[in-house]
RNA sequence: GCGCCUCUAGCUCAACGGCAGAGCAACGGACUCUUAAUCCGCAGGUUGGGGGUUCGAAUCCCCCGGGGCGCACCA
């Protein structure tokens, strides 16, 4: 937080006086065991038994429990917990140890014992303090319940809240699965620019910045897809992507100015083959970190093993809302029944974009899936290719998991000429105010010219993975730091302040 | 952007028109095997900010700010 004189005044008077200079504090402490490693290397240990092995170990004292010349402390590093076990007369300084704070970093070192009671332990001979905790992270018992604070305050919500660890390392292992199972496919892992002179490959208002030097505004990127086509376009047969995305839209908890996505291309590919990379894919990210496909979401059953359900988008409204439509079907009785479902109808809307609205009002959230909901309007897919078998439908699908779309995938337009005019389209719908229709970007098209081999692309959300994976409703709970109105001095509440 | 809810000690929460409290943390002390240790003592607040109603406001009303949820938008 801001933070106006708060920690001059109130930790201080909260903590006492500062119990180390800068000159206590050591440059580096060698650690010879992880918490978890000392539990799992002297298991065998029996009570009252010391070990004739002294371990060094590193981590914040979380609890402390002191009882005259003798004291236990509870340490925590990231792999887990061990108990630190002081004596007076046998530990340095045993009158400094039992005056640590509740959440100061020390290094301890010692031979490793199981107390009387039965709890495994280092035997504390030397220690050092590695860092003060100038301010308190909570209550012991109940931790920090308060969002604003976990969110705003993240390094405290991890100590206080260990399942916020929990999920940040399911992140990070559901990021490393999916890189290792692409490359295994013989895929390429690629970079392409953030910084866009037209934003493209999506439907989305973007964020602006200026380049001074250059003298021109330039957009954060809101998908990579252009830019990995004209990879494919360049020789890459198989690339993918993972990194941030920037749409400048309503936060919610689904949503977060920026998340992370995998965007993948393959050539020579259609949609059908994407389907059966997708499931597989996510099946076996969630082997890899879970060690299972059957999830429970929200305390309902969720089942990631393949096949997934195949659907047309035109079957699954029907089953809603016992209707057949199709872009087919009498302008004015879609826009009836799109109205009846509660959309706001714009005059300026097609067939297809009607079917489209009704299948999200009434559809999308009611299917639990997992499920690929295929064959959209082209109205709405200006980037695929039209289906081989149905007039006014692209080959493009969603997967449908728990309510939300967790991926978007189509066999690539390949056609320029074909682009472009759906790019004129675009370029009309704009004109007339739609602020989120897709630019027109004439480097894109003058590198289709080249040629562009059948493909199918697919991007997918890795934060709502996460989410799937880690059974959270909000999308801030997986990501580090969620964007959060800027603090404002003294508006803000939180420990230590 | 709109609607509803919410903000009280460092943390977690009471008090809901009548003296602002508790537990934990902190601070001082006792205690040589604890497990949220225990025990004794002490201190801690412009009740998010501002304005209003009232004899009296944490409590009711209005404005502002932060956050949560829903809607809208999207992935």
């Amino acid at each position: 937080m801001a933070d106006p004189g708060g920690l001059a005044g109130g930790v201080r008077a909260q903590r006492g006086p500062a119990r180390a200079t800068v000159s206590d504090i050591p440059y580096r402490y060698e650690v010879s065991h992880s918490a978890a490693a000392i539990q799992q290397g002297w298991g065998a240990l029996e009570p009252g038994e010391e070990s004739a092995d002294t371990v060094s170990v590193a981590g914040r004292v979380m609890l402390l429990r002191t009882q005259g010349k003798v004291a236990f402390g509870e340490l925590r590093d990231s792999s887990g917990t061990i108990q630190l076990f002081a004596q007076a007369g046998a530990t340095r300084d045993y009158e400094a140890f039992v005056r640590l704070a509740l959440g100061d970093w020390v290094g301890a070192s010692g031979p490793v014992v199981r107390t009387r009671r039965g709890e495994l332990s280092v035997a504390v001979r030397d220690w050092v303090l590695l860092a003060e905790a100038r301010r308190s992270f909570g209550d012991k018992w109940r931790g920090v319940h308060d969002p604003e604070t976990r969110f705003r305050q993240r390094e405290v919500d991890l100590w206080a809240n260990p399942a916020t660890r929990r999920r940040l390392e399911v992140r990070s292992q559901v990021v490393r699965a999916m890189r290792e199972r692409l490359w295994q496919a013989g895929f390429v892992e690629v970079e392409t620019p953030i910084l866009n002179p037209v934003p493209g490959g999506a439907e989305a208002r973007p964020f602006v910045t200026h380049h001074n030097a250059l003298g021109t505004d330039l957009y954060l990127r809101i998908a990579p897809e252009l830019y990995l086509k004209r990879l494919v376009i360049g020789g890459f047969e198989k690339v993918f992507e993972i990194g941030r995305l920037f749409r400048n839209e309503g936060i919610s908890p689904r949503h977060n100015p920026e998340f992370t996505t995998v965007e993948l291309y393959w050539a020579y590919a259609d949609y059908q083959d994407m389907m059966a990379l997708v499931e597989a894919l996510v099946a076996g990210v969630a082997t890899d970190v879970l060690g299972t496909t059957a999830l429970v979401y929200q305390g309902r059953d969720l089942d990631l093993t393949p096949p997934w359900r195949r659907a047309t988008m035109a079957e699954l409204v029907e089953e809603h809302t016992g209707r057949a439509v199709s872009v087919a079907t009498p302008r004015s009785e879609l826009a009836a029944l799109a109205a009846e479902a509660g959309v706001a109808v714009d005059p300026s809307w097609g067939p297809g974009k009607l079917v489209a609205e009704l299948y999200e009002k009434t559809t999308e959230g009611q299917l639990w899936g997992p499920v690929f909901v295929t064959d959209y309007p082209e109205e709405v897919s200006p980037l695929a290719r039209p289906h081989r078998a149905q007039p006014g439908l692209v080959e493009r699908f969603e997967a449908v998991v728990a309510g939300r779309e967790l991926a978007n995938a189509f066999s690539e337009l390949t056609d320029p000429e074909e682009q472009r005019r759906r790019f004129a389209e675009q370029a009309a719908r704009r004109a007339r105010g739609d602020d989120e229709a897709m630019a027109l970007d004439e480097e894109y098209l003058r590198a289709m010219e080249y040629g562009l081999p059948p493909t199918a692309g697919v991007g997918l959300g890795i934060d709502r993975l996460v989410m799937l994976l880690t059974d959270t409703a909000n999308i801030r709970e997986v990501i580090a730091f969620p964007t959060l109105r800027p603090e404002r001095p003294g508006t803000a509440p939180g420990p230590g302040a």
